[in-house]
DNA sequence: AGGCGGCGTAGACAGTGTCTACTGGCTCGT
DNA sequence: ACGAGCCAGTAGACACTGTCTACGCCGCCT
């Protein structure tokens, strides 16, 4: 329930993470979000010039939501490099799994490419945690750290949206998607040299975080 | 230009996949087909029950599309399932960034989540030869093909989109992404084996299957 | 010939985003 | 203290959209 004696603008936003977590994304109308906060629909005119302006807005804060859950993820997580970018992943997959709606409205192209929405500068400082984190977690190699913590990125996204609306046949329950995730980590990475680390996918106890 | 005497239903779908590879998938109203194809706004109804039903029909075009571009690939590209995997990457990339809006029209989530109309079937011959292609193209392991071979296709949907609306700061250049692509590669399958142009004796390339 | 069934038309309806004309109330300058 | 101005929000119009329903028209079959 967003706040009820805030300026409109900031109502507006609120009204619309809370729509678009309970109703979805296709709910997230300029009128339905000015009559959820008691005004006309003319009335979001005047803080964002366009409904893109409105939906832009609310996915920002979308970002940093996630930049906090990551934040967090990381506070509580291990110290090892290794470690955090697992914990990394799973708060990523799990932020795509929870706020799918928020995700989905995140990512939404006619967003993104309205570059002059500041949107990738939004999303830009979680991509620089990436690749410290990737180049804390690597041995040293001549590919440089952002074009693989771009790759794995992308591997990362991949999951989350294939996973997302099930189009992975075959690693369906959470378990798997964490075994995916582990292979990623592998993947990109190298395969973890630290001893004592069960490489094996499916017997983390912390896997079930995940599930929707 | 679509066919002009054919029954309305295929002359809708391609006027369908004229338009969203020429005006982009905004374009896609249910009106503006209809009005490109002659007819009157209520005629698509009597073989599509929905707009929806109308897109996905469009979409499944694309997928044949992107399948016979694979196929293509596959056909003139290299005997090595190494060269294979690479140029079906390459394949799916060009795709996604030649048809873009008929790319962005394929996955989306609301085509994807009515699953009566048959798109996951659709598209998972082609996983289907992803995975036949890993596993030749792979040094047996414990993990599992399919879960390779999702992971990969994770990867190379990742870098397309990613790639697709330039939130890859660094590799934006064809040639950069050329390099994501292999480094996605080393990464899933463990890095390439064969020194210079030697192929690797021992790995026969037994996969020519094919989608569709 | 006549009925009939499918194909397409035309219009209504609710809903959307954008734009414009218009108030009501508040502040501010004199 | 008081009128001017301004600004947030209202209300309605406009061109769209997707869906639904009632209606013709043409050809086919018995």
């Amino acid at each position: 329930m967003p706040d009820e004696d805030a300026d409109l603008r900031s109502r507006l936003v609120a009204v619309g993470v809370h729509l678009v977590a309970t109703e979805g994304m296709p709910a997230l109308t300029l009128r339905e979000i000015a009559r959820r906060a008691g005004v006309s629909h003319g009335a979001p005119r005047r803080y964002f010039p366009t409904h893109l302006a409105l939906l832009s807005a609310i996915a920002r804060e979308g970002f940093a939501d996630l930049a906090d859950r990551v934040a967090d993820t990381l506070r509580t997580g291990g110290t090892h490099p290794r470690d955090r970018l697992m914990a990394l992943g799973r708060a990523y997959l799990a932020f795509a799994s929870s706020r799918r709606g928020m995700f989905e409205l995140m990512f939404r192209h006619d967003l993104l490419e309205s570059n002059s929405l500041g949107l990738r500068e939004t999303s830009l400082p979680l991509f620089t945690v990436l690749v410290d984190l990737v180049a804390a977690a690597r041995p040293p190699s001549e590919v440089p750290p952002p074009v693989v913590a771009g790759a794995l990125w992308a591997n990362l996204h991949g999951i989350a949206l294939l996973w997302g609306w099930g189009s992975l046949p075959l690693a369906t329950g959470a378990g798997e998607v964490d075994a995916l995730l582990r292979a990623a980590l592998d993947a990109h990475l190298g395969t973890d040299p630290r001893p004592g680390t069960d490489p094996r996918p499916g017997t983390d106890p912390r896997v079930t975080a995940v599930a929707r």
